[in-house]
DNA sequence: ATCTGTCGTGCACATTTCGCATTAATATGG
DNA sequence: CCATATTAATGCGAAATGTGCACGACAGAT
């Protein structure tokens, strides 16, 4: 038997259909009926009840399958742990992160971390749709946000990831510069869209003593904080953003810090950058390698 | 990759060269050569150490092989719990016993084994060596002796095997009965060739009471157990056997129990038969169903 | 009821695998 | 110190295996 026919079957059981399971792999359909057929008769189990339209597990399919999967982690485990023993880190990495915060924040890290451990190739999946560790055989993700749920997963902070206020010089130039939070009321806001977004801004005065929400006039929203950087940068408007985002512009004074007396959020205060992997019995050498890289 | 490679690879562990474990499978050993090789290259390590003529296991092979091996047991108790579900017990049973036991005592029980669970193929392997159950794939063994060392194995005791010292009907005539066990000395033995037979043999009275070591003159020696049943019934002397290789012989009458009222012994008294298997998370269905079948 | 999408199979073709023979190399034994 | 025998690796031809395509059957949605 083959260790395909059962990554086949695994496949299969989360993409719903042979036909699903198929496009993903790029391959024909009858393949991967052939495939998990070949295992069944191996194993001398049906895995799956068919019908011509519809795929479902057995009981004792879901049974083999969840234990077979265990197994095959620790398969790779077994290569892993016999890989980095002889030689320096080497392998596949399939990371996950953000659109944004992998070309902002990653995207100009890969360089030296590929020079430093040339043999790890690096298999990047920029995605703003949060993806299924496990399910997706992806070894680490980084997640923006407050502290993750974690389950099965370990989660590092990178860094904290503090929010600002902005908006361009000629924006201030046309508009005038708030004196208080309260005065947002009458700028146009560019808005993030996504829910917590949506709720008033809360802002935190250095001491702590004082504490407002306050909103802008909605003037524009978008899905991309990419996106929403640049109308800031053309003046169309004050802009609730993380730092990371817009660090550079800051610095060179294409955006202005509005309220740098204030700590500002959308939900959460503690907003952090998080570096999240499934926590296994063993972690391999090229992901340690990757964690303690991004955290220094 | 497939599992063959894997077990190929063990294989070839365990037999210390790619021409002995082709052989044990009776195929070419180009083949195996190429199975481990297809297996270092889609691992990207290197398992063995070659010389032309000499065949080592790399560390990172030694690591490797060694936790492979685990998953791959629990790839096949994954496949063990999945059919044990869906179906009556079934798939291959691999047992080991003596040479003796096998024949006198389990073969005569097979027969109803096979009837009462007709899916479930069995492999007997009877062998006076003593086997290695977790290197050989060997699912059980039966044992006879003081119970077994039991590091990794579950032993569970079939049934106890009291010792009878033996002489056929004409022998006796010839000879005499003895009156005690002190008067074996004037009589002629067969010793079984093991070295606790080889020791005096040991007399415990019925209350307990009397213990008493002798020995008869060391007529014949032979080491295996049913050679010598048949020396004791050709009248050639007394024997010092277990019940169950004679106990149709007592009934018949062929053979006479010399000392009804003392349990005799060539080493220890508590001696017995065991059933022994590795200890596992999982005990298959077919497992199962053996033991207590042999218990019953 | 029609129609779309899915599963299974037959067939042709490409790829892989296997055994045999051969070569190179080393450990053992005289 | 050398001859012999055993072992590992590689080419080569044949057999087996796997893959894609085309087709038929069929279930579920509109």
């Amino acid at each position: 038997m083959d260790f395909q026919l059962l990554r086949a079957a695994l496949l299969v059981a989360r993409a719903g259909s042979f036909a699903a399971a198929a496009r993903q792999l790029g391959v024909d359909p009858s393949s991967m009926s052939r495939q998990v057929a070949a295992l069944e008769e191996a194993l001398g189990i049906l895995i799956f009840e068919r019908t011509t339209r519809r795929l479902d597990p057995t009981e004792a399919g879901r049974l083999y399958l969840d234990r077979a999967a265990s197994a095959l982690d620790a398969m790779d485990e077994a290569a892993d742990v016999a890989r980095d023993v002889m030689s320096e880190p080497s392998g596949l990495l399939r990371v996950t992160t953000s659109v944004a915060f992998g070309e902002r924040w990653l995207i100009p890290r890969v360089g030296s971390f590929h020079a430093a451990y040339p043999r790890i190739e690096l298999d990047l999946i920029l995605t703003d749709a949060v993806a299924d560790l496990a399910g997706e055989g992806i070894d680490v993700a980084l997640r923006l946000g407050p502290r993750p749920e974690t389950g099965a997963m370990v989660a590092a902070k990178l860094f904290d990831t503090p929010y600002r206020v902005v908006a361009s010089p000629d924006y201030l130039a046309r508009a005038g510069w708030p004196e208080s939070p309260a005065e947002l009321a009458r700028h146009d806001g560019l808005m993030f869209r996504l829910p917590a977004f949506r709720n008033p801004w809360h802002f935190r005065s250095a001491r702590g003593e004082e504490t407002v929400d306050a909103v802008p006039r909605r003037a524009l929203t978008i899905s991309n904080a990419l996106a929403l950087r640049r109308a800031a940068l053309t003046g169309m408007g004050v802009a609730l953003m993380a730092d990371w985002t817009i660090a550079d512009d800051l610095k060179s004074g294409e955006l202005l810090n509005l309220f740098p007396n204030y700590e500002v959020s959308a939900g959460q205060f503690d907003s952090a950058a998080w570096i999240v992997y499934l926590s296994k019995a063993y972690v391999p050498m090229r992901l340690r390698a990757f964690i303690d890289h991004l955290k220094a």
